[in-house]
RNA sequence: GGUCCGGUAGCUCAGCUGGAUAGAGCAUCAGCCUUCUAAGCUGAGGGUCAUUGGUUCGAAUCCAAUCCGGAUCACCA
């Protein structure tokens, strides 16, 4: 428990012993102590005055004192100010914490709650190589589904790839018409990148055709629609949709060369799935969903065959669910696809990694599973995130500005690179533990900065300002590690040693911040929020590096002081290594 | 227009279950390496917490209105 849950519980004791009431820790609150006063945690008095009757002073003194009295091992001592109640904390209950936990790589971890989540994230399209935009995606998914399980969560990490559809189409013609029969491998091409390339030649030449068009006289919207190429898209669909071989086998084709480039990126940068869903299989549950929808009245059939439900009730609009042609829509697919992760995983939970542009989306997707009675539908949960922009805006690929996966971290490492040649304090590494190194340093560059902000809010990426890696970043975080780890190599730490009575401010400092990683871990699981992680890290490795710079470890006052500072390093260590860990980030022993 | 989200230092962000003088990083300026890794540390300057009103002992935080920015409201996904 934390200290300050165990303040907040001993405080309504104690109100009870002293006045007969019972209060609840809602009714008061308790904060870290301003270091322009005395004492560690603070009982604010106010809300207490009015129920009992007395003024500020007289209850923070009874409290004070009875808990001083109470809990000797816990409290030394108090003081009231302007209604504030500060109460210092014992030394030996901060040496006490230190001994029990300095050594176990596992404080902060939950035991196991028997709950059941699947997380779903990264989602791509099989028609465009990742960029920037999915590596948040990707980060968050992954670091949720971490953090999750650290709470005790059994987590499912899944992945939705919309294989197929008129986008999908449209590289598959462009590849048709322009390629000649190359291949990744005959132009010696990242999979992906190839038939992404081709989905920019399409939009090339249908922009061309639909120019030409309009310079015959057809309006906009009819050269849209009359474009050779798109019309032959558009026949390329109902053909795969019939099943036609030549189709089918272009399409398998050309998906399994953009999985090939996508296994690449995803195993550089560390993603990793327990389950991987294609649309091609689930759109087919739509109908299904349909029928049943139909019979329980939750949607109706229009004249013209299209079905619909009406959510104008629930503040929403008409939506539909199927097409007049019978086909299914991507809504309908996704009904289909929470009832097959119920029934396949037995799920409490279900989270949905998707941009905050689907807000709208995922409100209609639950409502309707809700409408539809699905057993786990009040469990859908859209983890909404903010989209990445740059300093000069929103990415477009229309203007060429969207940031590729793959490039972004061939540079990251680059920079890491660079940085560390430069300082060269690793000169002795063979060549291997250099890129494993460079690695190590850009991606935990590169997660920390797109994982350090609340996921719910937009973020701009800064070129210039991802690749410093100073202040609050993640190999600020990952060089404190790598120092410590250094004096851990030299010097020995005793596990029973006596580290004395006395605790300098800077020590302590530190201990009051170790002590809150359970409950950030859980703050996070609770937020599913990283941030919480990464501010946290950062805050603890600076704390820790002012005392590295004020006090020696190795040449401490005396051994009980080196041996306190051996254990403080030890357990700073862990948890900075734990809590990276939770973000995908990996840290060095040397850098 | 309807719905939703946001506006905190020059820039990027914390803080938001109401609490003491609003915090970091970057940038700027001034210091600190003959002792454990200077990817570090110490200090300085920098704020009408969008605006106005309300709630109360107390508001960046809660409520309302206004202004500004964004998302979304497809037989696209």
């Amino acid at each position: 428990m934390s200290i300050l849950h165990i303040l907040q519980k001993n405080t309504v004791e104690s109100l009870q012993v002293l006045y007969g009431q019972d209060f609840s820790e809602q009714d008061f609150q308790v904060n870290q102590t301003k270091p322009e006063f005395e004492g560690d945690y603070t009982v604010v008095l106010f809300s207490l005055v009015k129920r009992l009757k007395l003024s500020p002073d007289a209850i923070g003194n009874a409290l004070g004192g009875h808990l001083v009295k109470t809990y000797p091992e816990l409290f030394t001592g108090f003081n009231i100010i302007k209604g504030f109640l500060n109460l210092s904390v014992a030394n030996s209950y901060w040496i006490s914490l230190l001994e029990k936990n300095h050594n176990d790589v596992c404080f902060g971890k939950q035991a196991m709650n028997g709950k059941r989540v699947m997380v779903e994230y990264s989602s791509p399209n099989t028609n465009k190589p990742l960029h920037l935009g999915h590596l948040r995606n990707n980060f968050l998914g992954w670091s949720v589904a971490e953090i999750l399980k650290a709470n005790g969560y059994e987590v499912f990490k899944s992945c939705i790839v919309n294989d197929r559809g008129i986008h999908i189409c449209k590289s598959m013609i462009a590849w048709q018409l322009f390629a000649d029969g190359a291949t990744p491998a005959s132009t010696h091409t990242k999979g992906d990148h190839f038939v992404g390339d081709y989905y920019v030649k399409f939009n090339d030449e249908y922009k061309k055709q639909v120019s030409e068009l309009m310079e015959k006289g057809m309006s906009k919207e009819n050269a849209e629609k009359e474009a050779p190429i798109m019309q032959a898209t558009q026949q390329m669909l109902l053909d795969w949709e019939a099943g036609e071989p030549d189709v089918m086998e272009l399409w398998k084709r050309m998906n399994s060369w953009v999985y090939e480039g996508f296994d690449v990126t995803y195993k550089n940068i560390g993603s990793d799935f327990d389950k991987t869903y294609y649309e091609s299989n689930t759109y087919l549950l739509g109908k299904k969903i349909v029928e049943e929808g139909l019979a329980k009245g939750v949607f109706v059939k229009d004249p013209d065959n299209s079905v619909w439900i009406d959510l104008t009730n629930d503040g929403l609009d008409r939506k539909i669910v199927q097409r007049k042609d019978g086909t299914s829509v991507y809504i309908t697919q996704d009904i289909g696809l929470a009832q097959q992760k119920y029934e396949e995983y037995k799920i409490d939970q279900s989270i949905y990694v998707i941009g905050d542009e689907q807000n709208y989306h995922m409100k209609v997707l639950k409502l309707i599973a809700e409408k539809l009675g699905l057993p786990n539908a009040e469990n859908i949960y859209h983890l909404s995130y903010g989209m990445v922009e740059l300093p000069t805006g929103k990415m477009k690929s229309r203007e060429g500005t969207v940031v590729d996966a793959d490039d972004l971290v061939d540079e990251m490492i680059a920079t890491a690179k660079q940085h560390t040649e430069d300082l060269g304090k690793v000169k002795d590494f063979t060549t291997e533990e250099l890129a494993s190194l460079y690695k190590t340093i850009g991606l935990g560059a590169m997660k920390f900065y797109l994982l350090r902000v609340d996921p719910k809010k937009k973020m701009i990426f800064n070129p210039q300002e991802s690749i410093d890696f100073h202040g609050f970043t993640g190999p600020f975080i990952q060089y404190t590690y790598a120092r410590i780890k250094s004096i851990l190599r030299k010097e020995t730490l005793q596990p029973g040693a006596s580290l004395g009575a006395d605790l300098l401010p800077l020590e302590k400092e530190i201990l009051i911040t170790l002590e809150q990683y359970p409950t950030i871990v859980m703050q996070a699981g609770r937020e599913q929020n990283p941030s919480a992680i990464a501010n946290y890290l950062f805050h603890l490795a600076q704390v820790f590096n002012s005392f590295y710079a004020e006090h020696s470890i190795a040449n401490a006052e005396n051994e009980s002081k080196k041996q306190l500072r051996l254990q403080l390093s030890s357990m700073t260590a862990n948890i900075l290594k734990s809590g990276t860990a939770l973000l995908g980030i990996q840290v060095p022993e040397r850098m």
